[in-house]
DNA sequence: GTAGAAGTTGACGCGGCGTCAACGTCAAGC
DNA sequence: GCTTGACGTTGACGCCGCGTCAACTTCTAC
């Protein structure tokens, strides 16, 4: 009639560990304790632990199993909001999944984008014929020769460092951010560190990028296909320029 | 150019608890200390915490984080490991939601059917004059009028007990478990303990139901579609048979 | 009497910080 | 020069559901 600790662990697939804890939570008590300190288990008490071991199963927390057992009717109440829970965490997870594929994806392929097409862009653009007028035909071919000489894990940490920008933007973007916000400031400075880093850029005399070439380009991040495309949506592609625009406001 | 841990927590969107914590398991160093113990922190370091924060966002762990940014060219390695563990969970999620969906139909109608039909399931099948001549015609009418006789709650309570008892089956059948086994026979024996509270169920001179009531019943739910689907399949239906015939054999 | 199985309590550990607590530092205003 | 208040520091507990020692007692069988 009465079980040991480890007799009712075996029968329900369970651990004496964790029937004991259940005691100190308050989640099942031994329906009889020897004089010895050991615990003894009836039939209730094994019905009990069944109906927790399936809410359990079914992913509800121990604080929750033990408020439905409280109001027993109350259990099929705690499942539904239980299913409300799990349902808004799976939710949660396909929106992460896909948000690791584009993540993916961005540094295959939009990196690419972002940093071999940054400067060949003027080529395809209504911006040609004044790009080529302000900083010379020649920038595309030396940014082009930098590009072509470092090596695949060189590339690959330049793509990267470059797609995790463009997710930085597209998260901020997201977010429902001001343009002009301390967040989006610091990402317009850290795309104009970028740019620096790149050779080919048009610069000032002080070798920050020219005021005139960051305009230019966050125009054509709202313009260009390709670029609009890259921050997901014309939305957020125009977040971008507005930020440029308001970081060479403020510092040019 | 440098950057106080609260002003990198504004501008980043995170807390200087989060970046002293960051420091401590040696994910990001401030890229300066003063002699007063104040962090400081650069354009780079601004920058390696941008990927960081990047990743935590697509749900990667502060060691996996640790690990991608060690190897530079490795982080998309890092993600798809991560896509991979993503999509798991949210299988195991889609599970779980089945799961308690199952459970929550299984309490409001299939309980019903254990409930109501338990007894009444004799009328439609093959075994009805059987069971009408070893036990009377009356069981059905005893059982019935206990049954009329209980508030809402108390069948409520009763219904998710009995639907507990056939998840229970169920996880067990699914589990790959043999009927012989201690698990499968528990359960037995809360099956035939539960049929003890019944009214109506035919019973030896000790109280207990008899034997051929419980074979009967445990052929019952391979042999009629209703029992059948109550325990999904008719692998688990056949389980529960088996077990209630090992049971049998072993205590009577 | 002794070995071995099974029981006990008590404690740390995990992940990623939030949240006190208790105290030092620095710039600004009186 | 003193206060005030913002900002900085280190240190520690808490969460969740137990797994996993550790150190010890109790029961059962030979």
């Amino acid at each position: 009639m009465e079980a040991s600790i480890q007799e009712v662990a075996r029968l329900t697939g369970t651990t004496s560990r964790t029937l004991r804890h259940y005691q100190a939570v308050g989640l099942l008590t031994p329906s009889r304790v020897g004089n010895n300190g050991y615990r003894w288990y009836d039939e209730d008490a094994l019905v009990r632990l069944q109906r927790i071991l399936l809410l359990r199963e079914l992913g509800l927390g121990l604080p929750e199993i033990a408020r439905a057992l409280e109001a027993h009717d109350d259990e099929t109440a705690a499942l539904r909001r239980h299913l409300e829970h799990l349902r808004a965490e799976s939710r949660r997870l396909d929106r992460l999944v896909a948000s690791v594929e584009r993540t993916i994806t961005a540094r295959e392929e939009g990196a690419g984008l972002m940093a071999e097409d940054m400067f060949d862009g003027f080529d395809h653009t209504q911006y040609r014929e004044e790009v080529e007028q302000r900083w010379g035909a020649d920038a595309y071919r030396a940014s082009n020769d930098w590009w072509t000489s470092m090596d695949a894990g060189e590339q690959a940490a330049w793509k990267a460092r470059a797609a995790d920008l463009t997710n930085a933007w597209s998260a901020a973007a997201g977010a429902g951010l001001d343009p002009t916000s301390d967040e989006a400031q610091a990402l317009a400075q850290r795309h104009v560190d970028w740019l620096r880093s790149v050779p080919g850029t048009p610069r000032d005399d002080d070798g920050t990028p020219a005021a005139g070439y960051l305009l230019g380009l966050a125009d054509m991040y709202v313009a260009d296909d390709r670029f609009r495309s890259a921050y997901e949506t014309a939305e957020k592609a125009t977040f971008v320029r507005d930020a440029i625009r308001a970081w060479v406001a403020a510092n040019r």
